[in-house]
DNA sequence: TGGGTGCTTATGGGGTATCATGGGATGGGA
DNA sequence: TCCCATCCCATGATACCCCATAAGCACCCA
């Protein structure tokens, strides 16, 4: 109950309204907020708890980060995020913009990814996920390989894999 | 009592409900809960511990991790995967579309491979193993030039190991 | 050695709580 | 006063839990 997992799709209501699943809500806590902010890489809208935007901020003041980074993500992430109220039946009301940006009509996807989630429009998902999965395949990602291969990372060895499967 | 072993079939209940074999649960611990995901390299479903997910969440968070490679696993494996309850009689209820896509509908096979485990259609899985079979023949390997190869590569030796079989 | 006994496991069915979703009511701001 | 946002309540569907039955297995005792 720790991460956020798994693909969820709910009905946007004529209301605007959608369900947050049930099992995104618990790993919220008791939270009743959220932010959202578009993504960077996709027509998707990126959502996390709140104070893990405060961990992020901490990350940004990291003086390793490039100048043009740090301006970039100051301004999209958090100039371009919303905090959204989540109602006692556990829905939200996303901004009109943002449904826009995701293609976002009568149903939405909810995407777990372990510290945030990511909201879809299913087709629009459905397309990306296949291809995300040939590029998975294609470098022999499994349950298995994952963390092999990041062992071999940390000790500074880089065996290319290529294992049985 | 520490490694997935063997493979049990069990049947799948008008409800969709399949126990999970024993042996497995044991392996699990006291744990309830599972992470099933759609195996990138056949149509099978890939399980595995709830606290292996954790491990794999950590192995992510490597700083070192190509963060291209971080996006395609968070997308691929965490939003693409599924954590189930097991009910108090042991039993898990796959989601639909994990089903459809392992073309399971009356039995399902549980085969361990160590620290996570496979859920097949008993059909498709002899099929899968005839073709392993096969492979194995082929590259003539057998339990003992496994450990010999192994032995050979850290002692940084490489005796061609022409195999005993 | 053979039969019996008791336990663990797998499977089936029914009842109940939870969740997603729809509609209506209420209150504050324009 | 009107409109919009929020909250409250109702409902259908689903998931979950509890109990019951049956089958396999191991152990024990005669």
């Amino acid at each position: 109950m720790g991460l956020f997992l798994s693909t969820h799709v709910n009905k946007v209501d004529k209301k605007g309204r959608v369900s947050v699943p049930s099992s995104f809500r618990g790993v919220l806590g008791g939270q009743t907020e959220l932010i959202v902010f578009r993504s960077l890489q996709a027509n998707a809208i990126d959502a996390c708890a709140v104070d893990y935007m405060d961990r992020l901020s901490e990350a940004l003041d990291n003086p390793n980060k490039p100048d043009d980074m740090r301006d970039l993500i100051e301004t999209t992430v958090f100039g371009g995020s919303v905090r959204l109220a989540i109602d006692p039946e556990g829905r939200i009301v996303l901004p009109e913009h943002f449904m826009a940006f995701a293609g976002i009509t009568e149903g939405a996807a909810f995407v777990g990814r372990r510290h945030t989630f990511q909201i879809w429009d299913p087709d629009a998902l459905s397309v990306h996920e296949a291809a995300s999965r040939d590029r998975s395949r294609a470098q022999n990602i499994s349950l298995s390989t994952i963390l092999a291969r990041t062992n071999s990372v940390l000790a500074g060895g880089g065996s290319s894999g290529g294992g049985v499967q």
